[in-house]
DNA sequence: TTATATCTACCACGTTTGTGGTATTTGACA
DNA sequence: TGTCAAATACCACAAACGTGGTAGATATAA
């Protein structure tokens, strides 16, 4: 589990997103779905690979056979990693952080509905922890 | 400048924030930047490399000599990049933007002020892009 | 003008990542 | 129960990264 602080590599997100999306799957069904995405130009011995390192970094575990394949899942939530990456962004900006939601906002990433849902929360938590800074 | 394609690596990120900060620098400088946060062990020949590397990928460019050190100045800004990563952690999240935004509400790291600013980026992109089709 | 502190230029090298091949095992089916 | 497709195990290797050393150029100070 301590191997994985380092952080996982850019493929190895990839694939880990696979885990993800799929909930449980086999090296040749995370392949499948990297495949699906465009510009995805990965062999499948190349999957086989970055599964077993990821596993190796304790990011997914074998669930059981299935076959002669085995089922993975993965150890990390896709909230923890995405916390670190949006974390290592806000270092990035030295402390910052509304330049990283003024993006979303401009390239109009943000759906009416989560707008709607962000209104809530900001709400929420002008109400809550309002009381820290000055 | 299509060297810069495939990213940075973290610790050309970090090398690169000095140049942001001090927006222009010497190595030299840059690595005392460096120095000054916490936990930084590099030796001030790592930061030569990475600002050499930093250099033949086009991300910062030599303004001029003083002394008989090299000036440079970033050529990528903090913005793109940080658009180029935040977009990334989108990717991870299949397209779903909001949890970038939950964790940053979540984990307190949006000043009030910034929560404000945020309410009105939003009352704005209501009015304008509100007719793309849900 | 010469010494000396710096800087750059260039090199080295172990590790990680990206990429995929080969050999061997094994489950499934005819 | 033998064969055969498919999975794993293991190997290989180039490129990128992290890390830092050394030699030679050079600006500045004495």
């Amino acid at each position: 589990m301590t191997e994985l602080e380092k952080g996982l590599s850019k493929l190895e997100m990839d694939v880990m997103r696979a885990f993800w999306k799929l909930d449980r799957a086999t090296a040749r069904e995370a392949y499948e779905a990297l495949a699906e995405t465009p510009d995805s130009k990965v062999e499948y011995t190349t999957v086989q690979t970055i599964v077993g390192r990821l596993e190796a970094k304790g990011a997914i575990e074998r669930v059981k056979k299935v076959g002669n394949a085995w089922l993975y899942r993965a150890l990390v939530t896709r909230k923890s990693i995405v916390g670190r990456l949006v974390d290592d962004v806000v270092a990035l900006l030295e402390g910052a952080s509304q330049p990283i939601v003024s993006h979303l906002v401009e390239s109009g990433r943000l759906s009416r509905e989560e707008l709607l849902e962000l209104e809530r929360l900001i709400e929420k938590s002008k109400r809550e922890g309002s009381d820290d800074g000055e």
